[in-house]
DNA sequence: GCAAAATTGGATAGCGCTATCTTACCGATG
DNA sequence: CATCGGTAAGATAGCGCTATCCAATTTTGC
């Protein structure tokens, strides 16, 4: 009679046991040892590992998540993936979560809070060991569901120092403060403001704008201008299109993203306005093109690919339960001075 | 004393016994009512549904997976998120998928056959449902590894008429032949061909342009301009200009990708060449951005959403073993004629 | 130098499901 | 009417791991 064990044996899977009888050692052992739990003697891991490597033996990540109630899944929860700076920003974090062994499972929320909600009930279901969220302000119920899981929680783009919250991102307002000072640097007075897809953090470059030009003086609400449908080239031109339209005199446009920018130069191109001659024009993220625009895009760098590495750094402690020295990372960002907003020798022609 | 099951259901989880407790049946009828497995009468299937939803159950996919060596992964490969054609097919596939209960993992290959293999080896260990593949062109060890699994695969973006494999896309040959074709109807003779990023549907785009051209009696290859680096608007500016310094006469450049024609038109733009009265410019895919340039750039609008939803349709068939009716499928191409192809209406200025 | 504490390897008992075998029961058959 | 095949519900036995307890040993402290 052929025992039970053999014939699983034959079915092709290497389990733990198999390594175990290899490495003359009890399952147990090899558990830790490939693990690294606990204190297994030296010599007995090399046993084991050496077994483990020699049949060919790949941990079974269902039945270890079944067994210990902690999948290896990582869940991130993105707004969309149509703006290259999340296309970045993931990059980031499956470079640094793969060889740690965890998978990411992406959702895309559309900026849309239920959605969102949604998207995290279904991933709670599979116990992910972390989680990445983007931005800082969601619904009181999806908060809740993050707070009661007892999962470990980055928040992305954003920081912000609450007690308990973990965050690795960048100052938005400032980064657009920055951005209309080099405007007003430049010598420009009246400054619109154009912006898509009313998120928190277009809301908090928003405010940086408005904090600037009040500090200096030169604020004016009827400048501000807002569309809610989604950030695009197309929505970029007819908003500067109708700014211009309404408002002549207008000297510079700060669009809160890239290719609402470009969009932008494309208008002005399209209609004959020069830039930066008669409007000086600034985007946000640079952007894939915006260096090779005409003219090119002055734009704040945000460090993108960055937060990605970082805030998978950081979840990788908190899901291994390692203290973590800094829980809100400020990775700042970078002003690109570019043609578009090139200071002009001649004033006024 | 306290026994352990209650502490168990202390503990916050909603196990199958649990609904079978209170349904009044043992836990498999349960089990199969949920699932729609085999033959259970209607009532309880009612009353175990029913008890399901007070309670509040919600399955565990790690103790599925482990039961029956299937988990509820799909696990989908793709060369880059960077050209938004694959971030549409992405999001197709999600649609589809995630109401069926299956959750993507993606992994980014980089047009990199080894790293697709590495993604592939790692997917493989959680034992997906269901694998999606970008393109059909792969190394022998991965194709290898696919069929082994015995995991149902579908093939993205090209259709093949191969025994036994199952793909969803479109020929990218034709579509480049027939946006050639349009280039000669609007009296172009010297056309040029501008790739980089050289996969296997660049090299179909090229022999698409190839066939064409050479139908009409127009083939030079001196016109053919490949650059191995990936796509992107700053290498379609430099080859732009490139091709226009060693080839002045050229009267047409078919770029192989939208992002390079974009980099063509503000490279002409830049060095003052007019689109189209001196050279017309066609793209391939419509990216967002391509109907706002200036001048609008003509282009192949691709279904790329379609064959994310369609494939991941199919793989749902194959996954759960039903018949396939179709096993590849062509989803077709649209041509956009727009101003950067524009016939002049004075011949020759 | 001996009890207490810490350390290490192993045996055991599940994690929450599903595959599969078993039993009970039904109507159909000769 | 006894026999049979077919079907539906339940009992049983794991899936491949890890948590946890236990025993054997070593280390520590006074």
């Amino acid at each position: 009679m052929v025992s039970r064990k053999r014939d699983k044996r034959a079915s092709g899977r290497v389990t733990l046991d198999d390594v175990a009888l290899a490495a003359g050692v009890s399952r147990m052992t090899v558990s830790r040892a490939l693990r690294g739990d606990r204190n297994v003697a030296p010599e007995l891991v090399e046993r084991a590992i050496g077994a483990a490597d020699r049949l060919g033996y790949v941990p079974d990540p269902a039945a270890r998540a079944l067994a210990s109630s902690k999948s290896s899944h990582v869940a991130i929860l993105i707004p969309l993936l149509s703006n290259q700076l999340f296309v970045d920003l993931l990059e980031g974090v499956q470079r640094t979560l793969l060889p740690a062994g965890y998978q990411t499972l992406m959702g895309i929320t559309h900026y849309d809070a239920s959605e969102e909600e949604q998207l995290l009930k279904g991933y709670l279901m599979h116990r992910p060991a972390g989680l990445l969220v983007t931005g800082v302000e969601r619904s009181d119920s999806t908060r809740q569901l993050i707070a009661k899981s007892g999962i470990p929680c980055v928040h992305l783009m954003e920081t912000l120092a609450l007690e308990g919250m973990y965050s690795v991102g960048f100052s938005q307002r400032d980064a657009a403060h920055a951005i209309t000072q080099h405007l007003i640097d430049t010598g420009r007075r009246r400054i619109a403001f154009a912006a898509a897809q009313l998120d928190p953090r277009t809301l908090q470059r928003a405010q940086g704008y408005r904090d600037c030009l009040t500090e200096a003086g030169l604020y004016d609400a009827t400048l501000e201008w807002q569309n809610p449908a989604p950030s695009s080239l197309k929505v970029g031109s007819t908003m500067f299109e109708q700014i211009l339209s309404i408002r002549p005199r207008v000297d510079a446009i700060f669009f809160c993203n890239d290719d609402l920018a470009q969009g932008g130069l494309l208008a002005a191109l399209r209609i004959g306005i020069k830039v930066p001659r008669q409007v000086s024009i600034a985007g946000f993220n640079d952007l894939p093109g915006s260096a090779e625009f005409v003219p090119s895009l002055t734009t704040i760098k945000t460090p993108r690919w960055e937060i990605g590495v970082q805030s998978a750094k950081m979840l990788l402690q908190l899901m291994r339960g390692e203290p973590v020295a800094e829980t809100n990372i400020d990775l700042g960002f970078e002003l690109l001075v570019r043609q578009s907003t090139a200071v002009q020798l001649i004033e006024s022609n």
